[in-house]
RNA sequence: GGAGGCAUAGCUCAGUUGGUUAGAGCGCUCGCUUCACAUGCGAGAGGUCGUAGGUUCGAGUCCUACUGUCUCUACCA
């Protein structure tokens, strides 16, 4: 049978799209409940569906892809859940968007009408990031494909938030909220950005009631004081104390609101006086708790001022800040103003500045949750990845405040709560009731709000495999073994995973989370819209193929690291598919018919057994490192030794033996194909096309590589000490190269070769390496030469001369001998320093110390050479 | 205010439990169209591993302080 013909340069557009339908179609992603096999399960970190593929998506895709597809072939049942999450605000934010170029809102569709458009949007852009997905390689099992709003998911979040609910975990109340204007919801406190932004400081008189002089106090919103109803001062404070109890008259409002003591208040900042607003600030809410104050909202939903706000009423916010100032000024409240910066909580998806305010809300309730969720970390059920994060995620659970998750959105879950149109009652359940307990009627409304998207994200490590249900995915692949996500929602969703899955299932969510960092540009700033500096990862996978992409992205990456992104590091990888292809070009039109599997020969020569020693400790290390998530590291492993060890060193020892064919050749062709099949394998889970492509090329025997047996370390390939022998051959090469380069002699000029060593036969069967790789013409074995007027090089296990005649420069040739002295002297200097040490020799371990003695012995013999080297110059 | 990361070659970064003379890619210099590959081959230059101490026989690696830088977090009105 005729070997398959590579093309010169390997061209990704060819192979990829191509052998992914090969893999769908052969059901090779599809995982089965498999009782003899461990599963191995990664739910993927569902893409919105409004979204458009990042770098960091496909980074994170890559890294999962990673993990399971080398676990797939270590023989683990292998399974990675895809899906979507809905992102109710991010979602409906855009499709009001869309509407509003219509010249429609909400309220026009109605929220039937609204949700059919929704729907009708995710069919239509929902199915994108799937492709873009696929694009990647990623092996998804796609018929388990979920997405956070459907039926499945939806009856979890139901589940989840009634048993909530039941055990007093969930609750409804009035409290402070985030409230973003714009997007017109409540947003949790993790969903507030904070950003620095310069403002003023006015300082402001609050006269006393009685006529008896003002406080002053400073704020840098004046435009809530007209929601004051008190004004605080600590309880110890000299300068106040005795004012506590009286009141003062709020100004342009001429309002009386009392003084009160509250330990909140720092005495050291400002006048040590604050103004109280309780519906506009989180403190002041506090202090209005403890104190009784009435609350005194005086804003609408989208931020401008309400009819509590007397003549601002109907002002924007900023508006009225600017209409507040004014007349305190003229009204001569107004002391100072001074510039301020200070931090001003943003809205997360729409960067629209918050507004604290008090409204009623569903909450659940965090401390009882956080507890376990603590401690999984703690006791190691749940292991972070770099271990690093565990710190941030205690201190932000140990901080936790109670979870705002209703949203007056329409796009999500709606919340399970119903209420009799007669008398009020409130029922929480998955389904509507028919019967009010109370009054005994049956007419409900259910509640307007929906939850929070995290809400449901928090489920999805169990609600794609089925729960409620115990089924029987649930029960094998639960719970799931690795998380792989970016440090950057750790609060948003890796924490809530953890204390939904301990509440609701009992057990954690996932064994590891393996976190990565983002994906800079190439000057190191986030990758984002506005900058306009992002990279499409498309736009890489279609100009150097989707390998390239993958193998930038984990080469040189260490975990929780961000990393920068530039087109250079791609054509780099690039080159190494191209430079692997070319190995493979190579091995197959070498490949006699006759071979017609992967197997070793039954005889090996030294050089065999040196590339097979390098080989397999490289099996042993790659899989390690795979395990250990340092999968950059392994990357750079199977790099340089497809690169340096395979392609120029063993690559290049084979020519001659393929060329004097017959047995000799064969031989050399099996270590070829099983050298190189096995290293397309170990780089199969990190660019599994081309390694696909070649695989399939070889006589491997017609299966996917997907599916094939990870290779394993062997005992009987480690040849230690022929491999070493051989290592005194490649630094003989590298010695006379080095010499030759340095005098300028073109590889065409060849040279006779007089090798002096104690290892005659080590270097006599290497003779057609030296004249393949070194330019020889002939090569001479001896235990001694006398030899003069040639160039002299040494290493520690021979010293070649090289008669050159006329290009020999004596005093260059003494020059660079006596350069070789010193390096050398320094060598024996240095080791024994060391091994003269008492300390040294007591205290490292033997194997240490053997090792110094090893190295003084080699360099003794050099020296030796050296000199003689030297006096032979005469 | 609190916490964390990073600081290694001109640039971008690796460096696993402390153990040879600290590595790679890109860039640079010299030579090479050698029958897999010029998206290549061979050779080379380039680093007091941020600073100062400490632990250790031994520190890029561990500890302390400092400097620079980035990030997260927090209620300073």
């Amino acid at each position: 049978m005729a070997r398959k013909q590579l093309d010169k340069v390997y061209d990704p557009s060819q192979v990829e799209d191509r052998l992914y339908h090969e893999w769908e179609e052969k059901g090779l992603f599809k995982a089965e409940v498999d009782p003899k096999k461990t599963p191995y399960t990664i739910v993927i970190p569902p893409p919105n569906i409004t979204g458009q593929l990042h770098m960091g998506h496909a980074l994170d895709e890559t890294l999962q892809d990673i993990l399971i597809r080398f676990r797939r072939m270590q023989g683990f049942a292998a399974l990675w859940v895809p899906g979507t999450d809905h992102a109710s605000i991010a979602t409906e934010a855009k499709i009001v968007e869309a509407m509003r170029k219509e010249g429609l809102s909400k309220e026009d569709l109605g929220r039937e009408g609204f949700l059919e458009r929704a729907w009708d949007w995710k069919k239509q852009y929902g199915g994108r990031i799937v492709e873009q997905l696929k694009k990647l390689g990623s092996s998804c099992d796609w018929s388990r494909e979920r997405f956070t709003l459907d039926e499945g998911c939806s009856e979890a979040v139901k589940e989840v938030f009634v048993r909530l609910y039941e055990k007093g975990l969930i609750y409804r109340g009035e409290r402070i909220i985030n409230w973003c204007p714009k997007c017109q919801t409540s947003i949790s406190d993790a969903e507030v950005e904070y950003s620095e932004q310069a403002g003023h400081f006015w300082h402001l008189r609050y006269p006393f009631a009685d006529g008896s002089g003002y406080l002053e106090l400073a704020t840098t919103r004046p435009e809530t004081m007209m929601g004051d109803t008190a004004v605080a001062v600590h309880p110890d404070d000299e300068r106040y104390k005795h004012l506590i109890g009286k009141t003062v008259i709020l100004p342009l409002m001429n309002r009386e609101i009392p003084i009160v003591g509250d330990t909140y208040v720092d005495m050291k900042f400002g006048t040590g006086v604050v103004k109280i607003t309780p519906a506009h600030d989180p403190n002041d809410f506090e202090v209005g708790l403890r104190h009784n104050l009435p609350i005194i909202n005086v804003m609408t939903d989208d931020a401008k001022m309400n009819e509590n706000a007397g003549k601002y009423a109907g002002m924007d916010r900023y508006e009225a800040r600017k209409a507040v100032v004014a007349d305190l000024e003229e009204q001569g409240f107004l002391v100072e103003t001074e510039d301020h910066s200070h931090n001003v909580g943003t809205c997360y998806r729409c960067s629209t500045t918050v507004e604290p305010r008090v409204s009623k809300q569903w909450f659940v309730k965090m401390e009882p949750l956080a507890k376990p969720a603590i401690d999984a970390v703690k006791n190691g059920e749940v292991k972070f990845v770099p271990e690093r994060f565990d710190k941030i995620y205690y201190n932000w659970m140990e901080n936790i405040k109670d979870w705002c998750i209703s949203r007056q959105l329409w796009w999500g879950h709606r919340i399970p709560a119903y209420y009799c149109d007669d008398c009020g009652e409130m029922v929480v359940a998955k389904e509507a009731p028919t019967v009010c307990p109370k009054c005994g009627k049956s007419h409900f409304h259910q509640d307007e709000d929906t939850l929070d998207t995290w809400f449901s994200s928090a489920l999805w490590p169990f609600s794609t495999l089925g729960w409620p249900n115990q089924t029987e995915d649930l029960k094998y692949f639960y719970p799931t073994s690795t998380l792989v996500t970016g440090y950057d929602i750790i609060f948003f969703w890796v924490a809530r995973m953890i204390f939904s899955a301990l509440e609701h299932t009992g057990e954690v969510p996932f064994k590891t989370v393996f976190f990565h960092g983002l994906v800079r540009d190439a000057q190191g700033r986030k990758m984002s819209k506005s900058l306009g500096n992002g990279i499409d990862p498309l736009e890489v996978v279609k100009e150097y193929g989707a390998d390239a992409l993958r193998f930038t992205l984990v080469t040189g990456n260490s975990p929780g690291n961000d990393m920068r992104f530039s087109e250079e590091k791609v054509r780099a990888s690039r080159n190494f598919a191209n430079k692997i292809w070319n190995a493979t070009r190579f091995v197959l039109m070498n490949l006699s018919d006759e071979i017609t599997s992967i197997a070793l020969p039954d005889t090996l020569t030294v050089e065999d057994k040196w590339v097979l020693t390098q080989y397999n400790s490289l099996v042993k290390e790659v899989t390690d490192n795979l395990e250990k998530f340092e999968l950059g590291i392994a990357v750079q492993k199977l790099y340089d030794f497809i690169w340096d060890i395979l392609c120029d060193w063993y690559i290049e020892l084979t020519k001659s033996r393929l060329q004097a064919g017959g047995e000799t050749s064969l031989n050399a062709q099996k270590v070829l194909a099983f050298v190189l099949a096995g290293t397309m394998q170990m780089l199969h889970p990190i660019m599994p096309f081309i390694t696909e492509e070649i695989w399939q090329a070889l006589p491997t025997g017609g299966g996917s590589i997907m599916v094939s047996k990870w290779p394993e370390y062997r005992e009987d390939l480690n040849f230690g000490a022929e491999s070493d022998e051989f290592q005194k051959v490649m630094d003989a090469i590298k010695g006379i190269r080095n010499a030759r380069a340095q005098m300028n002699v073109p590889p065409s000029k060849k040279a006779s070769l007089f090798i002096e060593t104690n290892s005659p036969d080590t270097f006599k069967s290497g003779e057609a390496f030296f004249q393949r790789l070194a330019s020889a013409s002939e090569v001479n074995v001896s235990d001694h030469y006398e030899m003069e007027g040639a160039v002299q090089v040494v290493t520690d296990s021979a010293r070649i001369f090289i008669p050159m005649g006329e290009l020999i420069d004596r005093e260059k040739e003494l020059a660079r001998l006596n350069k070789e002295k010193a390096a050398c002297e320094k060598d024996i200097q240095m080791v024994q320093g060391k091994l003269s040490n008492e300390k040294f020799t007591a205290k490292a371990p033997a194997n240490i110390v053997e090792q110094e003695r090893q190295k003084l012995l080699k360099a003794n013999e050099r020296m030796a050479k050296i000199l003689e080297s030297i006096a032979a110059l005469g």
